[in-house]
DNA sequence: GTGGTCACG
DNA sequence: ACGTACGTGACCACT
């Protein structure tokens, strides 16, 4: 039989120290949990054991099997984030049908001794799992250790371990009574260190063997002295070395064997803790655990749904549904009949009927009625938007994991239909959270109303003048060649020169510049590195500009070309419930982020051009975040600089050195610019000082004068965090939330970027609800005035219109209007509107 | 799949 | 002692 032995402990350790901190939407982490799981069906499909324990540590404070004295005092506590997590995998385990190990006064690693002794004994394989290299000394013919870590598992028999270390695995306790071990608080031998202990060992054998024939023994007059004076160190610690293998546990390996899994208790904890993945992997389903207790199961019994043919005449007669479409095959809910339709006409007809009409990620929907000439009306919830409102932070906002994270029965009996069928149940509950949580407003005045906003956009598309892309990108190509061919003289050989590793190796070891950074997994070669590098080396410049015609050919003119579309237009892709903050995400491609910053780059606007005969409209909202935080703060201060109209980063930088507007230096108004943009981020003095290249003294000082000067922003920033802490969220100004977990971290880093993001969210947020707000209105405006504009884009604080040239005038009109009166506010919002063949004229 | 880099607001 | 501003997405190299 074969046993598969797990330290857990020291998994769990491995696992939490190498995956990043996860939470679910409660706070609880599950970085360790997820990491041991992975780890441990890793091993076990590998092995496939007939039997399997997990140990745990367990040291009773009245009873020490060992040492009286704390010999592991110096081994850190456990972190809260990580103790919470021993407990859920040990529950986890044991629903699994895994037996846990326990024992009072012992370690994990003396009831693996223990288990490997046993297996030895009765001639079973036993293969120890562990992260620790103490459990090596268990190793002999019967026992293998597997070495682990979250990306590899080493695996030491016998043989291995004789090829590593030079000797049997049962010396290694002697090696350790030799050179000691700081981590578990063994003294070792005073003087002798690894190397020389190793080459005891490998000659003398073990302690005693060495002790034994020390006196003729071949070693020079220092060791002697050491190994003399430390005899008694020696054998001090290779007792506290020694696994035990006599813990008072089961010793009949065939008792390890796994119980039968509870699945419903597993679906149960995995979902609390959101770990959907390791719901699959473990082929549990996620509905089961999630059936309601027994009391309350009026409620939950599965809808007997009837099938009915769909007909136009039907379509009229539904007051109120659910439905989901999947682009061919719609699905209708009404009361519970069930209805199917795969014709155009149908579906175009369902959509556009009176019915009240509940779904799921509808945006798809409105382009496939868009694409038809049709419409899709009376569209009042959407299960994704309301899950983005009540948790940005999600992966995945499906109906099947909706369900399972809302505790709402999913009708998985119900087949190809579990989701239709789930739907009612799961809106409803939905909206009662949203309603709870103050959020229908925001989720019926502007989320449900920008999805289709959104389609709109996606369908028009913006248009490209491809050919002037391809000359573009062949320009591009002839300087990436030339430039490239400069580099490998610099270099004196040929490399490649977008792999940071080779480059590295190129500037910091041949050409030996001074490395300043180092990243995980070598030099840092990123632009500010490069950008401080420049005047020692020409090769430096060269690599910058290589660096920049790469990312324009790859990023921009490829991408680019590769979705252009059949109506010579790109059709991005807006996402509604991506960010954490609540603005909107564009892919395939990006368009909220075409390069503009550069003079070259810039130059790539020029392909986003409007169709024969039209023209674009740009409007920008000016430093709409800094008017936010003068709104969200009310400093007098600061909103008297807006409203005044002054230029805010000059009004700042005479505020902060005291001065008249006019005297304002413009190396004063950049730094003023940067600590505006600072205080946005959540500021801190070292990267202002890295920002601004000053010292970090000095940018201290032009925080401390700027929040002087505009004190409420100390004390708006202050309350946020406070109130951010007391109840796990920060809000916008429309009632958008966001929880901020990392503020019960224990972790400094993580704490102190959890104050950042609770100082930054409110901010940006609520931007993002203004110009949301704005783009609805101005959709309505543009249609309700039957104009021929039309919305193409968004990005963040900028919206772009194609309007016809007859109606450009009152379209630009419309889209600063609509802009700057969308909320009434503390200080004006101003608005820059230009026209333009492109959007690189039309930027002003 | 992850990390490094860099494009945008 | 350590790392260092908020929010995104795409591409490349490398494992």
């Amino acid at each position: 039989m074969k046993l598969l032995a797990i330290d857990g402990n020291s998994i769990l350790n491995r696992a939490f120290y190498g995956i990043k901190l996860l939470t679910n939407k409660n706070g609880v982490f599950t970085n360790a949990v997820f990491g041991f799981m992975n780890i441990y069906l890793k091993n076990f499909a590998e092995v496939q054991p007939d039997c399997v324990a997990v140990a745990f540590d367990l040291r009773s404070p009245t009873f020490r099997h060992k040492a009286v004295a704390s010999y592991k005092a110096n081994r850190k506590g456990m972190p809260p984030e990580l103790a919470q997590q021993l407990p859920i995998v040990k529950e986890l385990l044991t629903l699994m049908g895994v037996r846990v190990l326990e024992c009072e006064g012992f370690e994990a690693d003396d009831i693996l001794g223990t288990l490997a002794q046993s297996c030895s004994e009765s001639g079973n394989e036993c293969f120890v799992l562990t992260g620790d290299r103490d459990s090596l000394q268990l190793i002999d013919d019967k026992v293998t250790v597997r070495l682990a870590s979250n990306k590899e598992t080493v695996i030491y028999t016998q043989e291995k371990f004789l090829e590593d270390y030079g000797f049997e695995p049962i010396k290694l306790i002697d090696l350790k009574a030799l050179m000691g071990d700081s981590s578990d608080n063994i003294s070792g031998v005073p003087g002798i260190g690894e190397k020389t202990a190793k080459n005891l060992i490998t000659s003398y054998g073990t302690v005693e063997e060495l002790y034994a024939k020390l006196p003729e023994a071949d070693v020079t007059k220092g060791v002697r002295t050491k190994l003399e004076n430390g005899a008694d160190a020696a054998k001090e610690s290779k007792w506290l070395a020694t696994i035990v293998r006599d813990a008072p546990i089961e010793k009949e390996i065939s008792a390890y064997k796994p119980a039968e899994p509870d699945t419903a208790g597993i679906s149960r904890l995995l979902t609390e803790l959101e770990m959907f993945k390791l719901l699959d992997k473990l082929g549990v389903s996620v509905s089961e655990g999630t059936e309601a207790p027994a009391e309350e199961s009026k409620e939950t019994e599965t809808a007997e749904l009837t099938e009915e043919l769909f007909t136009a005449d039907k379509i009229g007669s539904i007051e109120s549904c659910e439905y989901l479409f999947d682009g061919e095959r719609l699905t209708v809910r009404s009361g519970d009949i069930v209805y199917t339709a795969d014709s155009e006409e149908l579906i175009c007809a369902f959509f556009e009927s009176d019915c009240i009409k509940t779904t799921n990620e509808a945006k798809p929907h409105y382009r496939y009625a868009m694409a038809r000439g049709r419409e899709l009306r009376n569209l009042r919830c959407d299960a994704s938007i309301c899950g983005y409102l009540l948790n940005t932070s999600a992966s995945e906002y499906t109906i099947e994991k909706l369900c399972a994270e809302y505790s709402v029965h999913y009708c998985s009996e119900n087949g190809e239909y579990a989701d239709l069928a789930s739907l009612r149940d799961l809106t409803e509950k939905l909206r009662a959270e949203v309603e709870a949580e103050g959020m229908t407003s925001l989720l019926e005045n502007i989320e449900m109303p920008l999805t289709e906003v959104l389609a709109a956009m996606e369908h028009v598309g913006v248009r490209v003048d491809a050919d002037g892309v391809k000359s573009f990108g062949a320009d591009l190509t002839e300087m990436i060649e030339e430039t490239s061919q400069m580099i490998y003289d610099e270099a004196g050989h040929e490399f490649n020169i977008s792999s940071p590793k080779q480059l590295g190796t190129v500037l910091f070891e041949e050409l030996g510049l001074p490395a300043k950074k180092k990243t995980k997994s070598g030099y840092s070669t990123n632009a500010d590195v490069l950008e401080e590098l420049r005047s020692q080396s020409p090769i430096v410049d060269n690599v910058l500009k290589y660096r920049q015609y790469t990312k324009l050919n790859s990023t921009y003119v490829a991408g680019l070309l590769d979705k252009v579309a059949e109506d010579g237009r790109i059709h991005t892709c807006f996402k509604q419930t991506e960010t954490r903050t609540g603005r909107i995400s564009s892919t395939e491609p990006n368009m909220q982020n075409i390069p503009v910053r550069t003079e070259l780059g810039s130059q790539m606007r020029k392909f986003f051009v409007a169709e024969q005969g039209r023209i674009l409209l740009d409007a920008d909202y000016s430093q709409i975040e800094l008017r936010v935080m003068a709104h969200l703060c009310g400093d007098k201060n600061m909103i008297d600089a807006f409203v005044s109209g002054e230029d805010i980063h000059t009004s700042t930088a005479a505020q902060v050195f005291d001065m008249p507007p006019v005297m304002v230096t413009s190396e004063m108004r950049s730094a003023a610019k940067a600590v505006n943009f600072g205080i946005i981020y959540g500021i801190g003095a070292f990267s202002l000082s890295k920002d601004i290249n000053t010292s970090v003294a000095q940018a201290k000082k032009y925080i401390r004068d700027y929040l002087d000067k505009y004190p409420k922003v100390e004390k708006f920033m202050n309350e946020t965090v406070d109130s951010a802490k007391e109840n796990g969220y920060v809000s916008t100004m429309f009632g958008r939330r966001r929880r901020v977990p990392e503020l019960s971290s224990s972790n400094k880093m993580l704490q102190a970027a959890g104050k950042r993001i609770a100082m930054n969210t409110p901010v940006q947020g609520t931007a993002a609800d203004l110009i949301k707000i704005a783009m609805i209105n101005v959709y309505r405006r543009l249609r309700e005035e039957k104009l021929d504009a039309e919305l193409i884009l968004q990005v963040h604080d900028e919206l772009i219109v194609e309007s016809s040239l007859a109606d450009a005038e009152r379209a630009a009109e419309i889209l600063g209007e609509e802009m700057r009166s969308v909320c009434e506010m503390k200080v004006p919002l101003a608005v820059d509107v230009n026209k333009g063949e492109s959007w690189y004229a039309a930027k002003g």
